[in-house]
Formats: C-alpha cells, structure tokens, sequence
DNA sequence: CCCAATATTTGATTAAAATCAATGCCTTAA
DNA sequence: TTAAGGCATTGATTTTAATCAAATATTGGG
C-alpha cells in the first residue's frame, strides 16, 4: 500500500533545491544513556500526530526512520511541482500551505504546526508551496520509508487514514468559508478557530469568555487564508476590537474578549 | 484499521431518514445464469471506483458485501450530522455534496458521479448534505462491512487512499479558485473541469478545440459552488459565449469552441 | 539609541459583484 | 395548443470590498 496515488498525471515543472539543516535524529541533544524510544516519547509532537498510536520499541523503530531538519523563517520546506521524496510531521514552528496564479495571487491552503502531517494531497509530486513562518523543526521521512511503514504499523495506517479525514472535512468547512462568508464572518472564524487549536483552553467549558490568541502569521498570510486583501482584515479586526469581542495586545497577540459571541458572528448568527 | 476518525467529537443533531428504495444487488435484472463476478465486472462505475483493482473472486465477494440504491432528482442520500451508516459509490447519475449556513447560504463542496466515492470527510456523522440531481443509483456499503474489506483487501485500501489523496487535490485547487479567481476565470475553471472529466475526450491530444460539456446542475447549484450568485454566473457565461469561446445548445448543454483559450482563462493567463 | 525598512492601520475613491426587478424561455400538464 | 410555473437571462441600482494613497507603528541593523 503506498500512500502516493501513482496512477495520477504528474505536471511539468523543475524541483526544487534540498537537503540543508538535516540532522540524524539519534544526534538529539540529551542523556546520551537514555534509551531510543524516549525521543519520541517525549516529543512534543507525538500525541497529535502520525506516531500517536505507537509505543515502547514500535515507536523506536519507528522514529529511528525519521530525520528531523530545521527550516529558518521563511525558508521553503519544499515548492509545488517538486518530486515528493519526503513527508513530514511538524515538531515547532508554523508551516504555510499555499497555492500560487501566475500573476502572483495566492491561496493559502493551510497552517500547519505541532503535529500536523504535511504530505496530504501529493501526486508523486507536491502539490502546493510549503514555507515556514518562523523558525520550524519538522520530523521527515523519505516517501518509500513511510509507505513500508503503513505496511508494518496498521496503527500508523490508521492515524493516517484519521488524518486525512480531518483534513477534508476542514477543507470543506474552509471552502464554505471562502465561498460563502463575510469578511466580518471570516475573521470570526478563524479567531475562533485558532483559539480552539491552539489557546489549550477547553472553549467547551462553561464561563470562559477570555482567550488569548497568538497569530504567528503576517496579515497578509491571514488575508490570502480568507480570500482577503490585508486592508480588509485589518478593518475588519479593528470593528471587532472597536465592538469589544476583542482587544490587541499586539497586532499578533489578539485576546478574544467574548468567545460565544466570535462564534455566533463566525457562523452568521449574529 | 477504521475510516472513521472515531476520536473526533461528535456534533450534536438528529440523524434522518432512511431505506428506501433499496434493493439487494443480486437481485440485478439479467442473465441469471451468469456468474455473480460479473455483475461487478461489468459495472460502469468499476474501472474509477474503489473496487477498480479487485478482481475474480475477490471482487465478487467484496461486491455481495453491497446493495444497489436508486434515488430520485431531488431526494437525499443524507444529511449533516446524520450517523454515517453507509458509504457509497455512485454508479450513475451526479450527487452534490453541500454545507450550508443557518440563513440558506449554501456552498456545493463537490460535484460526485460514476466512481465516485462518498463518505470521505466524516467523523462518525456526515459533515455535508448529498442530494440527487438526477435520478442516481449508488452502490453502498454499510460502514462495518467497508471498514473490515479494507483490513481484507489491501487493494482497496490502497485505491481508497490514493482516491483521497486526490480529494485533498481538488479541494485544494477549488480553495484557490473560491478565495482568489474572479468570476470569469471560475466559469472557465468549471467548464474546464467538467469537460476533463467528463467529455470522455482526450484533451491533452492536439488539435482539438472543440468539446461538449453537459451540465446537469442548476445555475444555483453551479453558483453554489463557484461561490457567485446566479445572475453572476449567467452573466459570465453571456460573455464567453459572445466572444465565441462557448456556445450553448441549451442552458445544460455547452460547447466549448476554444478549449486552450478556456484553460487561459481559467488560469489567470488570458 | 536612532534610523531605515517593513508591517499595519486608516482614509478616500473606484470597481466589481450583489441585490433588486423584470422579462424571456422552456417544460409540462391540462 | 395554451397556460402556468420554474429556470435562466438581462437590466438598473446599490452595496461591498478592492484599490489607491497615506499615515502610523513596529522591528532589526548599525
């Protein structure tokens, strides 16, 4: 079973430079007495992602496939068009997904960070623009490795297959947004969103209304997420701030100040 | 290993109606002397669907796993936040998968027909409306029953994740389309689209520029899933078919009189 | 610490598509 | 054959967000 849809057409077009900042990952900082598995145990990564499922030597092994590479910020994790000779698991750091026009408009695709899998939506060949936003460390396993390991490790397979699932259902829940929203709605949406990802605060949970959130990304990155232009985000957040559902601590530090009311706007129900 | 992502919350809605107008697969009108493999074998929908790599017995045991459904135009294979007892492929006719907002709005996530597969993108429940457009008839598999197939036949888990690679393909490419092209160029993307996939004319092959596109979507349905309105859209394709790139033999029934001037469009190029 | 460069915000104007409104066309059923 | 209803097209107007333009804030380098 190999992850890689091989009967698909490729299209034409270079690849792209490789092969800078890769470290083995047993040259890890750290106890060198400390056993193999350890690493991944205690990644920060491991409960979200790909490996979740595996444990004691399984998640060894397992690990001992994988390199892990530093990408600074800005840097390209890899270009669309490029072969696709390695997946990847995000450590730290935040990855931007994007799609490009000729005339340089852009689509942002996704976010990526701790956990996530990037390598979703290949054909042999990368599928969108992979760059990091600040400093990234990702977890990498070349394509046939990984493809042996969705052989050996049905838990592995399964994760993936879970994966996968998430993403489309967040694609399409995105494509509604895109399609469909006002930028008011749009901005709601992915406050809200990036505040249930990422604030480690339960939004479930009842009487919480403040939650802080953290935009690693530029205005313009927001902006090419929602099918905006940066002017309009940047209007858009300061009626929300003006209205009182949010406050900026700095422009990349927004506190949402009403969590069920962002999401009431977020869903045009406001 | 399971399709369903069962550690993905739930939300919370009643599930719908179900069961009619279903009818055992074996009980196909035809030669009742021929052997069951075929009745798969001979599937229009079997060269693009899941079951495409199966064959002999393994397909005719994988086939008397599932029954044939026929849905009238109009009617609903299932709704959002419906249990997802069943997966299905469709055998003919065209389905459209939507996710709409409290106050009607609506975005169309996907246009599915012979081959397709349904059911990707769930978490235990549906996340997207899928309505008939046509009269339809679906090949489905009670979830159970896929899942344990998938443990059976690596093929069909195989041909299962290359299919949903090329889901996250498209509704990447439909991203971009949705937040960044305007009118004119998702008209001639969607035309473009539909003449691939559908006109069963080898577009790469030269010299042709001529290509019959039917459409048996509404333009509702159509704006639904460019994100325009309905005026936009007819408008959109008064232009085109002014400036003699298109003609239309009816509403659903376009001919595509310069296909390479189309893709340029669709692309942002011309 | 200050300057330069970059990012963000705000303001004015324009362009584009949505909305509102009406007409035309096709299908279907009496 | 004709009338009715639904769908598609076309036209007029309004609204919205994009564009154009400038000011303010932030960041990094010297």
């Amino acid at each position: 079973m190999s992850l890689t849809a091989a009967n698909i057409a490729a299209k034409p077009k270079p690849a792209a430079t490789e092969g800078n900042g890769c470290q083995r990952f047993n040259t890890m900082p750290g106890n060198g007495a400390q056993p193999k598995t350890n690493y991944c145990a205690s990644c920060a990564a491991h409960d979200k992602a790909l490996c979740s499922r595996l444990t004691g030597s399984d998640l060894a092994e397992f690990g001992s496939m994988s390199q892990h590479k530093t990408i600074t910020a800005g840097q390209m994790l890899f270009s669309e068009y490029d072969d696709a000779r390695y997946y990847y698991t995000v450590i730290s750091g935040d990855v931007r997904l994007s799609r490009m026009l000729d005339d340089g408009r852009r689509q942002i695709t996704g976010f990526k960070s701790t956990g996530d899998f990037i390598g979703l939506g290949t054909d042999g060949h990368f599928t969108a623009d992979a760059e990091a936003i600040n400093e990234v460390v990702v977890c990498q396993f070349t394509v046939p490795t990984l493809n042996q390991s969705l052989e050996e490790y049905s838990v592995v397979q399964g994760r993936l297959m879970e994966m996968m699932q998430e993403e489309v259902i967040n694609l399409q829940n995105h494509m509604l947004l895109l399609g469909r929203k006002t930028p008011m709605e749009k901005i709601a949406n992915f406050l809200v969103e990036r505040a249930k990802k990422y604030s480690g605060v339960d939004l479930d949970g009842d009487a919480i209304t403040e939650v802080d959130v953290k935009l690693p990304m530029s205005r313009t990155d927001v902006a090419d997420f929602l099918g905006l232009t940066i002017e309009t985000v940047s209007r858009t957040i300061t009626k929300l701030r003006k209205n009182g559902v949010i406050a900026l601590e700095t422009a990349q530090h927004i506190v949402i100040k009403d969590i069920e009311e962002l999401e009431l706007i977020a869903n045009g129900e406001a």
